[in-house]
RNA sequence: GGGAGUGUGCCCGAGUGGUUAAUGGGGACGGGCUGUAAACCCGUUGGCUAUGCCUACUAAGGUUCGAAUCCUUACGCUCCCA
């Protein structure tokens, strides 16, 4: 790839109605087309699922953790060995996290300062943690994966707005100094618009970002934290479709809801990344045409259907059967969590594929329109 | 044939005279999960004409103000001796 082409966001189409637009971002491991959906392999993996089969579902890019990985096997250890697209066998693009999400949901157990955030790991040896965004940037350095991101404070909801004032202006303060600390050339830095509720917070640290330097992709995180979905639109909307570059790709974190990545696109975000259909999906819940099914259920124990007739996943094209699965749900048969979250990946990346080529036709609103007419919106 | 032990809700199993419709598990049923402290967590699980009542700890009888708990008999199961 050509040095100036990597990196770069080209837009491939602008919807007439909507602000949802279709592009490519290229990157050293390939391109990546959005709008689409990352799937979450934490630990260097997309757990109970190969990478050859993540990928066989179109999986284009995946996420690890910088926090789990940092702690085992270590930074230095996935270095060693080559980086992380090796050790975990995927050699598409992968994006690391900071850590940042951690910092939030570990709670008490984490300690913020201007300098940096102080971990106690009782999650892995009990050990204390001191991490700057120096070290932060150097540890995603030595992972290696093709987009990292700044180290943030997420803030949850609901939250006193000084306690916001305060997580967007740590977030931009770590922003400068994650910037001013990455040097690897082959490895995309986003920064990461905090804010909460408050668009005009929101403003102010996607404006800090923007003088900070040139990020060639900005992150939209702390939603998704106990508001609800017209809440969170009432921001991220004008956010989104009005404040934000438009040649840069935009990634609203930790969003997997189905209805809300429809919405999400149509004012103007490229990319998402979620847990939801693999925990769910571990745990017995399928995605489908029709809203989310339990498949616990007893009404499924005779049901030689497949999951979703509208799908065309290995699953459901497959001969797997609805009573089939929720035997394999029920009695814990990791095949059972494995399939699911299979099915469930495809559902999100067949979503957004389906919105990519209705952006391209120029008919997004009727695609938006039809989702939200549909018996599956009312439940997502 | 003789002796010892044991019998609790769908299952296993606590409880050996008084807040016991009865601790725990499992199962079953239902709910939750949003930059993964998660193949996890939570709830319900005798019946009803339901701020109360009825039926319940193998069965029948007894002792007691009060019994799953003590006594008698029967039945079932387990082990030991013949």
């Amino acid at each position: 790839m050509p040095a100036d082409k990597l990196f770069s966001y080209d837009i491939v189409a602008t919807d007439p109605a909507t602000s949802a637009r279709a592009g490519v971002f290229h990157t050293a491991h390939g391109d990546i087309e959005t709008p689409i959906f990352m799937p979450v392999g934490t630990k260097a993996t997309v757990k109970g699922i190969l990478p050859s089969v993540v990928e066989g579902l179109g999986a284009q890019i995946v996420l690890a953790n910088t926090y789990h990985l940092a702690m085992r096997p270590g930074a230095e250890t996935l270095a060693e060995l080559g980086g992380v697209h090796s050790f975990m066998n995927w050699h598409r693009p992968i994006l690391t996290d900071s850590g940042g999400f951690q910092v939030f949901s570990h709670g008490d157990l984490v300690k913020l300062t201007d300098e940096g955030v102080a971990f106690r790991v009782d999650d892995y040896d009990g050990s204390h943690v001191f991490w700057t965004p120096e070290r932060n940037m150097d540890i995603q350095q030595k992972i290696g994966a093709d987009i990292v991101m700044q180290l943030d404070q997420c803030p949850g909801y609901p939250a006193e707005r000084s306690f916001v004032e305060r997580a967007v202006e740590l977030s931009s303060m770590w922003a400068d100094r994650c910037f001013a600390a990455h040097t690897r050339p082959d490895q995309a830095l986003f920064g990461i618009v905090q804010g909460g509720m408050h668009l005009d917070l929101r403003l102010r640290s996607l404006r800090h970002l923007e003088e900070c330097g040139d990020f060639p992709g900005y992150g939209i995180g702390g939603y998704s934290v106990g508001e609800d979905h017209e809440t969170m639109f009432e921001t991220l909307a004008p956010l989104a479709s009005e404040h934000m570059p438009v040649h840069k790709p935009r990634y609203l974190m930790g969003v997997g809801n189905p209805t809300t990545l429809v919405r999400a696109v149509a004012c103007g975000v490229d990319m998402f990344d979620c847990v939801l259909p693999t925990r769910t999906g571990r745990m017995g819940t399928a995605f489908s045409s029709t809203g989310r099914m339990n498949m616990r259920n007893a009404k499924y124990a005779h049901d030689a259907g497949p999951l979703d007739e509208a799908c065309t996943c290995p699953v459901c094209t497959g001969g797997f059967t609805r009573a089939y699965i929720r035997h394999l749900v029920t009695q814990k048969e990791m095949l059972g969590g494995v399939l699911l979250s299979m099915h469930n990946i495809y559902f999100l990346l067949d979503l957004m594929r389906r919105a990519r080529r209705a952006i391209i036709e120029g008919c997004y609103k009727a695609f938006v329109d039809d989702w939200m007419a549909s018996a599956a919106a009312a439940d997502y």
